[in-house]
RNA sequence: GGGAGCAUAGCUCAGCUGGGAGAGCACUUGCCUUACAAGCAAGGGGUCACAGGUUCGAGCCCUGUUGUUCCCACCA
């Protein structure tokens, strides 16, 4: 056997298993009619994307069901892909041109998509290549990308299907725009943070100045678009001018007054200026009282012609002189203090306009209702199952989702505009000429929402709308992992797209994780520069120790806090697990390593075999269960206390002995119980559980492709399990007296252990045990205390009470003490037992097995306390 | 305004359907014991936020309170 060194270095290790996995197709996934199939497919990261640390605990989750999954015998597909981000791209490219000194439009539309497309070539595989170091087990051969052939048709078709059954149309709404990527947002685009800011109070007058009314505004600017100023139709105070005109001050244009339901009269003044083109409710009260809609911004943020005196202005000018005007024409009667929440765009965090503009919208209320129905049946599960009221919550209020994005790069609409007779066509391909009146016909000019094309990823990738056998068989996937924040995007589009298309769920769960927090709870941001970059961890500490510490301390749908020395602690495992196989394998040494022989088994070894089928039992339902992190806190836990601490140390007597039956067997556990553990860590740690693998006796090709532990029924010892941990009781016991006494280590120690009836029996076999784990150098075991010196310390325990016999005079107070806070623990114990089983109440209603456990802890404190008191009682007459 | 989460050891967090409070880190003490000092062994440390309730029994279930975080809505 070659020479191990004496720590776990994980250079060298990952690279090359990683290259070996993907050369040999180990993640390609086909249909099989002999396997149940399990998919994911990935959220699809942006091209523009770095692997940051929210992909890593995302990728790492996705893997290790996948890997579980696979072991388990599943056919299992992880697809992989990116994104084109519409809009992140399009800031990207825009930025790069602008350090040459160029402007979108000065290139035109075909050279800046060469340049899109230029860009995706080189960087867009940067995230995919980040993803291996993670040790994603991804179908490489199946990798898509949001604007491929493929996808780019079935976003077509969708289009076209929708449009044709009404359900998309193009209409003049109010809609989110974005004055620095220029383009319309969606609702779900806009994010809202509080801002100071201020009312401002301002006097509309009669024209003849016989009556005038105050209303307040966040945005005065905005009263350059007043078409009507609006009151309550119940408010009396205003009942006799409701109808009448007033002028807009300053700017000297005359508009109604309006009643309307929407106004509160509690509110300021109880009267409000609207402005349907800027407002969204004011949108909504123009409609109902048939006002005029006055734009008076443009695309870029600057007040437009009809803005007479303020044209050109920025809207923040205008605000400012306007103020001043109206200010100086008397009319502004005060200004107050005012906290408020402004819309941003998502992607920039400018403030958004609110402005009416034609663009294209999909009717979502029809849509919504079976995307909710599937949820609420439980076909779709969402874990942890509370962000099934998010959903609905967005789902039941949803309004109509503004699709068209003025941007280039993206799937342009296929929306065909005739240039003499203004017909417009919606067609998978463009028409030759229009067919009312033979004109020539403009493709729309516009391209769809990032999040339109990604809403059809689970069946656009399997290859709708071509009938593959991959989405016959793959369809609907299995799990979908990601964050809460990206519910809205992504997974409530996905499942309307689902429900709409496939007339089936996307996908049966949905497993969410929250986000990546700094050690100080804080978000990771570039601005804080706290990120951590998790390609740095991974070269630093390795993926297995990244990927276990994202997995671990947390459960499902919260956020976590990320650090170092959780990663730390992760590495410490890995070089544990790695020297735990260096001595298997030291111990093996040439011999073969055969069938666990059961009838060979001593109790120990009956122990750590019960133990392993335990947690396999509970470890396969924690990962069917989707809690990975009590499975990975499980496997750990078994590693390294049960497995390391103690079965290691439990099988050195028999390996340095010369019982060659014994030997041979202890090997084959030794190698039976490390081999599982790696397959029970390997959705976890998929490098290091590799490696090692690979050089234990009897292990196959790769542990990936390996079958996932199951218990197994003769390894079930519940009462020899538990006599066993009576006698590791009795170990630590002994272990407590030597270093309360301060025993020096390399003292040997004689022991005699008095016990009576079946325990006795057992002990006797044990004795090789606690020779070697209490360093004892001879044990006895008798039936009472006849011979026992007087002076000797005392170990009490279930299983047996210890006498060992030192020949330095014992402190007899300190002893005293120690035995009398170890029976004041008995007692309270005793009392507590006790006080149970005197309860009537518990007698009658506990079921039988909770009385009978009680019982038996009453038995065995009080067998305890009694000795423990004869202990006491002889040291007093000391 | 509506909804959700969280509050457990000094710190970060686990704790499945109610049946004697756990881990990692930190701390104390002793050990380089032939796999591992990135380690071993032995310890100390918790009114499970507060108040009620249900129950034989509550960290866990119910109600309320306080504190805290987040999401949605957007009364100008």
């Amino acid at each position: 056997m070659k020479e191990m060194p004496k720590s776990y270095d994980h250079q060298g290790v990952e690279d090359r298993l990683y290259e070996k996995w993907e050369k040999n197709g180990y993640f390609h996934a086909e249909p099989n009619p002999d396997k149940e199939p399990y998919c994911i497919v990935i959220p699809p990261p942006n091209i523009t994307g770095q692997l940051h640390i929210g992909h890593a605990i995302d990728e790492t989750l996705q893997d290790a069901l996948i890997r579980y999954k696979r072991m388990a015998g599943f056919e299992t597909l992880w697809l992989p892909g990116t994104d084109h981000a519409s809009i992140a791209t399009e800031v990207k490219i825009i930025e790069q041109m602008a350090k040459e000194g160029l402007d979108k439009r000065d290139i035109g539309r075909e050279a800046f998509l060469q340049r899109a497309w230029d860009w995706k070539k080189e960087y867009g595989g940067r995230i995919v290549k980040q993803l291996r170091k993670l040790g994603a087990s991804c179908d490489w051969d199946r990798e898509r990308f949001t604007m491929d052939e493929g996808c780019s048709k079935a976003v077509t078709k969708v289009f076209v299907d929708l449009y044709n059954k009404g359900l998309i149309y193009r209409g003049d709404r109010i809609i989110n725009w974005c004055p620095h990527c220029k383009t319309a947002l969606s609702d779900a685009e806009v994010e809202y943070e509080e801002q100071q800011s201020h009312l401002w109070h301002v006097r509309y007058d009669a024209p003849d100045k016989s009556y005038s009314i105050t209303v307040a505004t966040t945005r005065p600017e905005t009263i350059l678009g007043d078409t009507a100023i609006a009151v309550h139709p119940d408010d009396e105070r205003y009942a006799g001018i409701v109808g009448k005109t007033v002028v807009i001050p300053v700017v000297g244009r005359e508009i109604p007054i309006v009643a309307d339901e929407y106004v509160e009269k509690e509110f300021g003044t109880g009267a409000v200026k609207i402005t349907p083109a800027h407002d969204p409710n004011d949108f909504e009260v123009g409609v109902r009282c048939n006002l005029p809609v006055m734009r008076v911004f443009t695309d870029d943020g600057h007040i437009n012609e009809l803005g007479g005196a303020y044209e050109g202005l920025t809207t923040m000018e205008c605000r400012k002189k306007l103020v001043a005007d109206i200010e100086a024409a008397g009319n502004l009667v005060k200004i107050e203090p005012y906290g408020h929440n402004v819309g941003t765009c998502y992607r920039c965090h400018s403030t958004v306009e609110p402005l009416v503009s034609k663009q294209w919208f999909v009717s979502m209320k029809p849509l919504a209702k079976p995307a909710i129905d599937v949820v609420k049946s439980g076909e779709v599960k969402f874990v942890p199952e509370r962000f099934d009221k998010t959903y609905y919550n967005w789902m039941e209020n949803i309004r109509d989702w503004c699709i068209s994005r003025q941007l280039w790069w993206g799937h342009r609409i296929p929306a065909y505009y005739c240039d003499d007779c203004g017909e417009t066509i919606v067609a998978e391909s463009a028409p030759a000429c229009c067919p009312k009146c033979g004109g020539h016909m403009h493709q729309d000019e516009d391209v769809l929402d990032t999040w339109f094309s990604s809403g059809m990823w689970p069946f656009s990738t399997l290859g709708w709308p071509e009938h593959t056998k991959e989405l016959e068989y793959f369809y609907p996937t299995s799990t979908l992992v990601t964050g809460y924040d990206i519910i809205f995007f992504w997974v409530a589009r996905m499942i309307v797209f689902g429900m709409e298309v496939m007339h089936q769920k996307p996908f049966s769960h949905v497993y969410i994780h929250g986000l990546v927090r700094d050690e100080l709870g804080r978000k990771m941001s570039k601005s804080l520069g706290n990120g951590v970059d998790p390609l740095e961890i991974i070269k630093q500490y390795g993926a297995d120790s990244l990927r276990f510490s994202l997995v671990t301390g947390n459960g499902a749908g919260g956020d976590m806090r990320f650090g170092t020395k959780k990663v730390e602690a992760a590495r410490n495992f890995c070089n544990k697990l790695y020297n735990a196989t260096r001595f298997v394998l030291m111990n093996i040494g040439d011999a073969k390593v055969g069938e666990i022989d059961i009838a060979k088994l001593d109790i120990a070894d009956k122990w750590l075999l019960n133990r392993l089928n335990t947690i396999i039992r509970e470890i396969t339902a924690n990962m069917d269960g989707f809690d990975l992190n009590l499975a990975a806190q499980k496997i750990y836990d078994f590693v390294w206390t049960e497995f390391c601490d103690w079965y290691i140390e439990l099988a050195k007597p028999r390996m340095n002995g010369d019982d060659e039956e014994q030997k041979a067997n202890v090997r084959a556990i030794l190698c039976r119980a490390l081999t599982d553990s790696l397959k029970l860590l390997h959705p976890f740690m998929p490098f290091i559980t590799e490696e090692l693998y690979l050089n234990l006796p009897n292990s196959e090709e790769t542990i990936m492709r390996s079958a996932w532990p199951t218990a197994q029924a003769e390894w079930d010892f519940p009462e020899e399990a538990e006599t066993m941990e009576e006698v590791m009781d009795l170990i630590r016991a002994t272990r407590n007296i030597r270093a309360e006494m301060s025993v020096a280590p390399s003292r040997k120690l004689s022991m005699t252990l008095v016990t009576h009836g079946a325990k006795a029996e057992a002990l006797e076999a044990s004795i090789p045990y606690i020779m070697k784990l209490a360093g004892a150098e001879h044990v006895a075991i008798q039936q009472d205390k006849t011979g026992i010196p007087e002076n000797a310390v005392s170990a009490v325990a279930q299983a047996a009470e210890a006498f060992i016999p030192l020949s330095d005079l014992i402190d007899v107070d300190k002893e005293r003490e120690r035995l009398n806070k170890e029976a004041a623990k008995v007692r309270a114990d005793i009392e507590r037992s006790s006080g149970k089983l005197n309860n009537a109440g518990f007698v009658a209603k506990a079921p039988e097995k909770v009385i009978a456990e009680e019982r038996k802890k009453l038995a065995a404190a009080e067998d305890m306390l009694g000795k423990l008191e004869a202990r006491l009682e002889q040291l007093n007459k000391m």
